[in-house]
DNA sequence: ACAACAAATGTGCTCGAACACACTAAAGTA
DNA sequence: TACTTTAGTGTGTTCGAGCACATTTGTTGT
């Protein structure tokens, strides 16, 4: 076993003060050059590793972590966030972490501007945030980094300064894992990626799943497959689920890929219908999670919030009081879900 | 902003010193009534949680972890488990958690108890350990008892006193996972339920997944399946393949459900017969993902053995450093793998 | 009334890192 | 020579909890 060095250990090994070896270690000068050299010396041999224990002790600060989330009234994707910045909470409260959370509104950019530059005047250590908006989004990253806050992202990516760090999911490839699910339930057929509700802020987020899912297929040179797009934008759940029936009446459809959380639609269209259709979507929202349970909608696949927004404040809290370092990208593994699996991933 | 009350604080409060407050915190006696009263009343106004930074400095003591699993060259299966210990000593050795591996031979119990019982006898402070062989658990369960070392365990219980913790998965659910990804594949059919290598060690877990599986189709009272149970056991991969070749000559199978990680047999099977087979069997072995990959194998249950040492270890750690729980029992979710996102699983 | 003793209470040190501050010795300035 | 400056050192304090030890207060017996 290693033994634990501590800095009184190396002032007594290079026979200095504990005060020298603390310059030299933190490159403070005042240290002549003989010095230097003893204590450089010892600190060749061994692996001195400050103990953060003590470093956080000595720190004795209430670190702020604030995190911006779309309003989950409006949509209930993200209301598992809420449980993440409890267990997070609970875990680091009594190490002096504190976090608030502030929602915008989905449909409204100015929503978020105003909730965002409120946050970062109220000057948190760091904001971990749902870039929803794109332009918006990166107004926010340059406040922040004037004002010298942290900030993390998570579900969205911004490119922007590398000071940010991003939790999230292969978008791509969470395309291609429908495909390939497609692939198995299906040994051939007429396939339709649906688009419902495609708002301007995850617009991205569909083209990525479309890309990913067309590749599969392209790449396979799987030629007994057809597929279709269709985009659905409806105020009213019943129009959406007409528009399905209407391109089922006059179309052959095998499958339907849905490549946002509104996957429930399919479902209640199958359910009406009776087809004999395969649905595959996102996410594991009350309205969806129970037509898996009857059978209207065969696999759903978790882009897990709630382990997303986990990870951004966990690593957040870590970094703040034990200097860990910030990973510039966390993707998580992306979950198939049947009606045999989804209640475990509710906790 | 909850302020962080220290000992100091409730002193004051009081009227006190804080060895008083001490005293009371600690129900050591050696206080008046009347200083008990006070000191109480104002614990019972504010929410004081003692700073566990503060708490682990002043302990200072290096603390012993020792984990014990089956040799990962007899068996792969394990091999994750050791970047487990990787991440776990990454994240934990300043604060002084030190952790010991020790493997046992999976085909042998004496091997498991020797290793064990040196195990015990070098006085960990805790031992995380894969209970393959139950009797002789309950064994190495007692000394610990005795001997005053924490023990937990994983991926295979053991009913005994009740501090023994547990980390693994519902393997009655995960079958019930596998008869659903069935139900999805086919719409009718004769199943295979193969017991590949039932060895002693985890006739058990086997038995769990069958009757989950049988359960789902019992439930749901799908009588268009056929369900067969099929043990194989030979040395040599050769005769387990022709084992199923000649099953499948003789009997109809639209699909098998291998119990345990040697469901790359069937894989091969399939390769070799081209015969239309759907395939779900468990682990992210290396023979497994190569034929999912392909093709040869449909789905893959994932027990993540990585993640249950990573949680087993991790919780021991930080029970002894900052007093934290540990949880009875931890159930982790089922992941459901195919070609497209076992790589995200592997790291 | 005063010692003897117990009960109650307060003080002070430790853990390791970080940093302010005090101190020493040599060099520079009037 | 006397005094300041400066580089180079070491010492002491802080953070909060925990516990050993010192001190004070109160009670009993003679």
């Amino acid at each position: 076993m290693t033994k634990k060095y501590t800095i009184k250990d190396i002032a007594e090994l290079a026979g200095v003060s504990k005060g020298t070896v603390d310059r030299v270690l933190h490159k403070r000068g005042r240290v002549s050059e003989d010095a230097l050299k003893k204590v450089n010396e010892i600190l060749s041999h061994i692996d001195y590793r400050p103990n953060p224990i003590a470093k956080t002790l000595k720190n004795n600060k209430i670190y702020r972590l604030s995190l911006i989330i779309p309003d989950v009234k409006q949509d209930s994707f993200w209301s598992p966030c809420l449980n993440a910045v409890k267990e997070v909470k609970e875990k680091y409260q009594n190490f002096g972490i504190s976090i608030e959370t502030s929602s915008f509104a989905t449909n409204a950019t100015n929503s978020f501007l105003t909730v965002s530059k409120k946050v970062v005047l109220s000057k948190p250590d760091a904001i971990l945030m749902v870039p929803l908006f794109y332009k918006e989004a990166l107004e926010i990253a340059a406040l922040c980094k004037t004002e010298e806050i942290v900030l993390s992202t998570f579900n969205n990516t911004i490119k922007t300064a590398n000071h940010v760090n991003f939790i999230g999911q292969d978008l791509f490839k969470s395309g291609r894992i429908a495909a390939k699910l497609f692939d198995t339930l299906l040994n051939q057929g007429n396939l339709v990626i649906a688009h419902i509700d495609q708002d301007f802020d995850n617009a991205t987020h569909m083209q990525a799943k479309e890309k990913g899912f067309r590749d599969y297929f392209e790449e396979k040179k799987l030629k007994s497959f057809h597929i279709t797009t269709l985009n659905i934008n409806h105020n009213e759940r019943e129009k959406s689920i007409n528009q399905l029936e209407t391109y089922s009446n006059n179309n052959k459809m095998d499958g339907i890929f849905i490549t946002t959380s509104k996957t429930y639609i399919a479902g209640i269209f199958k359910q009406k219908t009776m087809k004999q259709v395969k649905i595959v979507g996102y996410d594991l929202i009350g309205e969806n999670t129970a037509l898996l349970q009857e059978g209207n909608i065969d696999f759903l696949i978790h882009q897990n919030p709630q382990q997303q927004a986990f990870l951004g404040l966990s690593q957040l809290a870590e970094f703040f009081l034990f200097e860990t370092k910030l990973p510039k990208q966390t993707l998580l593994p992306i979950g198939i879900i049947n009606s045999e699996n989804f209640e475990q991933y509710l906790k």
